[in-house]
DNA sequence: AATAATTTTTAGCTTTGCCTAAAACTATTT
DNA sequence: AAATAGTTTTAGGCAAAGCTAAAAATTATT
């Protein structure tokens, strides 16, 4: 398993996100790459004589099982660095991402041993978002969107997605962060917003486009 | 001031090192680098470009008030972490110089400032060199190699200089660290090997090419 | 001072990784 | 089925960074 360069990273890491095991078009990785597609047609050229992928003309590339286990272990990199500057380093949540894409690159196996010991062995980093184990395998992601809880239903949210900084500023003020729970109060039938109860009894509404990207999942409460 | 490529930051870092503000042959600096001559020629004249050096062709480059600056700011993250692999995450001295090569190209001033305080702003590093303050001081190195002291001193180990690997198992087993103390008990007429004193009264011999590579500030015991 | 030895630079080649513009292929629409 | 629209690939450039081999400049030696 040779070592690849941080721009070889970058194309694997973007392929396990656009498709995991299924094809990827041209288009799409140009687009997550940010580059112009007849620089991706070279690059995934330069990946499949390394056999990180197959490519077949005009219709798509995607990860070997060998690119795929490489792809798994960037994004354990990447999630455990996140961990770490929100947790150790007292980042907030949004601005860690940058940073950890260049961590992640660092090549030396100890030290993501190290660093997962260090941080306990976290599941999850600071989004929510599952860190694979050491041994490649990947946890499923965790939580529903909020759009599919019922009015009544108490939540606990687990996850977030990436939609920007304005999103996370949103959130903070809001009082929103991972492992906190809510209660439905109502849901508006004319633009799906939703009007979500603190447990301490205040409450607040929540745009759809805010709500879409929240994740959780239910809480059983007992009787 | 411009982000620099992670090459030219090994090119300053390299003049930093051996010349400071002085100029250096483009032999030296090539050995340093790892490269050919002829790449090297090329680097300084790219660096140049930049204002990052000065070259006089056949004579030497030397860094200008600006690449010395972020020579320094690379230094500085360097040994901080350096620290952090030491101190946090228990790696042992002699394994964390490549570690800290890799990080120290991360791009991100709040990542250093919030790293220097994690660490609780450290002076040195593990292994005694000054960490450059994030104004671009940088404290004098500290120690005088234990050839220097006479019989019957007593002296404070505060830096030890790279010297390999094999170097370091050595310290380790004969459990040289920093900070330690020891007493000077006599000095081999031949070959200048030195016997020294632990506190707790057992005693050894260290040869000049071990002691050579050891510094040490002498304590003047309270009587 | 002239020659020899060493060091540095120039010239030309390679790979990575990006670009633009044009050609080729695929998909869609009439 | 043909024309058009959209996507992908090819062809040709450019910059960074390395290399080898040859030329030029500097330093050392006779």
């Amino acid at each position: 398993m040779k070592t690849l360069t941080e721009s070889e990273e970058n194309y694997i890491k973007a392929l396990y996100y656009l498709g995991d095991r299924d094809a990827v078009s041209n288009g799409d990785l140009a687009t997550r790459i940010g580059a112009k597609g007849s620089s991706v047609t070279q690059a995934v050229k330069r990946l499949a004589l390394k056999s990180l992928v197959e490519v077949v003309p005009y219709r798509g590339v995607r990860l070997t099982e060998d690119g795929r286990t490489q792809a798994i272990h960037i994004l354990r990199k990447h999630r455990l660095w996140e961990t770490f500057l929100v947790e150790k380093l007292g980042f907030g949540w949004e601005e860690v991402h940058p940073i950890a894409e260049q961590l992640e690159h660092v090549q030396s196996p100890e030290l993501v041993r190290r660093l997962a010991a260090f941080l306990g062995s976290p599941e999850s980093d600071p989004h929510g978002d599952p860190i694979p184990h050491e041994n490649g395998h990947v946890p499923p992601k965790q939580g529903r969107p909020l759009s599919v809880f019922e009015a009544g239903q108490e939540f606990e949210v687990v996850r977030v997605e990436d939609a920007g900084s304005e999103f996370f500023s949103q959130l903070d003020s809001l009082q929103i962060a991972l492992g906190n729970t809510y209660t439905v109060k109502s849901i508006s039938a004319f633009d799906k917003s939703i009007e979500l109860e603190r447990s301490e009894g205040s409450s607040f509404w929540l745009s759809s486009s805010m709500s879409n990207n929240i994740y959780a999942n239910p809480t059983y409460k007992q009787s």
